[in-house]
DNA sequence: TTTTGTTCCGAAACCGGTTTCGGCAACGGA
DNA sequence: TCCGTTGCCGAAACCGGTTTCGGAACAAAA
């Protein structure tokens, strides 16, 4: 029998177990200490003596320990992962900015040894069900829910199932108090719309039309309030025959744009509520023989890259997607701590980044109206 | 003491546990079997009985019983999750089909119960840093590389240290037998190219550029190889003034394309690497007073969104970002599932997608040549 | 010197699963 | 009837950490 024991290599406490990693036990062999004290001094307990702890942290790091999270999390119950489903479904989802959110979180997760998993799904129905399993599997303590909408069933639900969770974006538009203990981040589109609306009638814009995005989202309406607002801080009067909304796409925005170009007193400046239905319009413009820039102004809000490829370059509203992404996973990350979930809210604002798009207009809306029906016959004529 | 047992409101079997799952002792109480019968029951061991296997996956079904993927991690040492590690640093970062990937990536995943998990690192070497942590920590048990490059040191980094891994993109150009036991999917850019050439020289182009992306990447010399395989099978000269490299960004595309467009017999045809070098293209052949598809013809490939909206519409060869994702990560979890590396490699080809922006040449190079000289020097006079 | 109180650490229970091992019962063959 | 299989399941060890609890050593107070 000894002299089987004799064939161990090197002594238990020594040795590197199979997959190269060191363990609790072993470090704390290591060290002459019992796996609790290690652990103890590790996770910052106070009843370890100084010189101790800073025993056992020079060796962790020495011998490269790295404790197995699924190991904590089986007594700890966090798995330190934050998570965020992305629902795949819509129109509008070639987000290129998703990488720069995705870096923001990750880098702040990292940051407090956190990691982030992501999950898709196909619709908001089957969100919700992707939110459950994840949650049930506890492969995330907690989720950033982005896009918030007006009525959000993943925010009943994980509150209901009392999951820790932040919005990118604020919700309940028009119902206070419904969402009073939800902690969120957001950028002040509404701002944006407005002093958007304020630039324009600085440069002596007196229609400023508004194609806006799908109701179903909050931000929408904000923005929509921060465009009334604009004009009424400006003293224009608000036309109901100025606003569209539902444009998500290129194409909705291209259409919406359009239809605003119809009206009988048509618009010299429009704000978009989105980069990518603005740059819809780029190509309407040239259709109806207008500059933008000169002819007609516009500003969008997203800052995309595309925007700055436009030409003219779109004068927009950026947002920082990186920040943002850091700054929800932070607040996250404190909530499942324990931080009071309405104690965790952030308000931001875009930044504008000036293009060609816009400026003093060059015509007035009753010009504009018969340029536009003067190129109206003109194409008429060329079809006959 | 029986009294005060008698005070606990039901049978330990039926309590549910604090937090509402239900968990594998409790399913057992409740089917009066063992916990060992019910663990193998669901995990398919061939020595539990047909009838108590159906009985035990009914009631698990019916409790809605999930197990703790960490609790499972723990002895099993699989925490059924893939990982990627996104490099934010580089310039060519904002890829709009990153939902597209991740998209089929975790559709495939989760449809195996398995979770995705993404991290962002800030450089090269910073990458390879948090693919020890993921791994250290046992957040993911293998990974999807993306943007191979020809020499690649995740690669060596992972097989080192015997981590699962798949390439997205291939690797060791010109070094053959260095990643013979490295699985991959690929979409193969070489044949995209040469079909571009051929497409080109079929419309009747001599000459015929390449704008190429960085040589770092091993997709980069993969698509030049096609384009001289093209020009070599319709018979037309390599050139080698006509082959520009290291294109990422619009703005460099624009660069080497104007470049290309200033050498003595200058192409009627340019094929490029990316859609975004491609779309760089746009505003330089503009400002040469050339116009897109007549003038001069434009392939490109990727097939991102933007190349769509472009005007005209750019002729690209488009890759499927979803089934790439879908691809990787099945064959991922089939090689940590024991399969070997070797035999799970994929190479699938991207689609043409025929926009207006090529077509038959309507100058010969030396036209094109006297074209340009016309335009300079008029350019040239306008700013004496 | 004894008591009380700290400081610091080790033993062991614990988390929720998986896997090993052994045993009981039924069954078939000699 | 006896024995060796085979089928099926339970008891217990196990995974790698965390947390509870108690006790030894030492200092301060009585």
């Amino acid at each position: 029998m000894t002299a089987n024991l004799s064939h161990r290599p090197r002594d238990t406490a020594d040795r590197p177990s199979v997959s190269g990693r060191v363990k609790l036990d072993e470090l704390a062999a290591h060290l002459g200490l019992s796996k609790s004290t290690v652990s103890r001094a590790l996770n910052g307990y106070s009843d370890i003596s100084a010189v101790t702890r800073a025993r056992v942290e020079t060796a962790a790091r020495k011998l490269g320990y790295r404790p197995l999270s699924h190991a904590q999390a089986i007594r700890t119950g966090q798995v330190r992962a934050i998570a965020m489903v992305l629902n795949s479904d819509e129109p509008d989802r070639h987000n290129p900015f998703l990488q720069d959110f995705l870096a923001g979180a990750c880098e702040a997760a990292s940051h407090l040894d956190w990691t982030m998993t992501i999950s898709t799904a196909t619709s908001e129905r089957d969100t919700l069900k992707v939110l459950s399993r994840l949650f049930e599997e506890r492969k995330a303590d907690g989720f950033i829910l982005p896009r918030t909408a007006v009525k959000d069933a993943r925010i009943g639900l994980l509150r209901s199932l009392g999951v820790p969770h932040i919005l990118y974006g604020r919700t309940g538009y028009g119902q206070p108090n419904t969402w009073e203990e939800t902690s969120w981040f957001d950028i002040a589109g509404e701002t944006a719309m407005r002093n958007a609306v304020l630039r324009l009638a600085g440069f002596g814009h007196t229609r400023i039309g508004y194609v806006g995005s799908d109701l179903k989202f909050n931000y929408s309406h904000l923005r929509r309030d921060g465009y009334t607002e604009g004009l009424h801080e400006a003293g224009l009067p608000l036309d109901p025959d100025l606003i569209r909304d539902g444009a998500r796409t290129r194409d909705e925005g291209a259409a919406q744009a359009m239809a605003l170009m119809q009206v009988e007193q048509p618009p010299t400046a429009i704000v978009f509520a989105t980069d990518l239905a603005a740059l819809g319009f780029y190509p309407v413009a040239q259709d109806l023989g207008l500059e933008i820039g000169r002819d007609v102004s516009v500003i969008g809000y997203d800052g995309i890259p595309e925007s700055r490829y436009a030409r003219p370059a779109l004068t927009s509203f950026a947002v920082d997607s990186h920040v943002a992404g850091q700054r929800l996973a932070t607040l996250l990350i404190q909530q499942i701590r324990g931080d009071d979930p309405a104690s965790l809210r952030e308000l931001t604002e875009a930044t504008l980044v000036e293009g060609g798009s816009d400026g003093p207009p060059t015509r007035t809306p009753q010009e504009m109206a018969r340029k536009l029906q003067n190129h109206n016959n003109q194409n008429r004529g060329d079809r006959t």
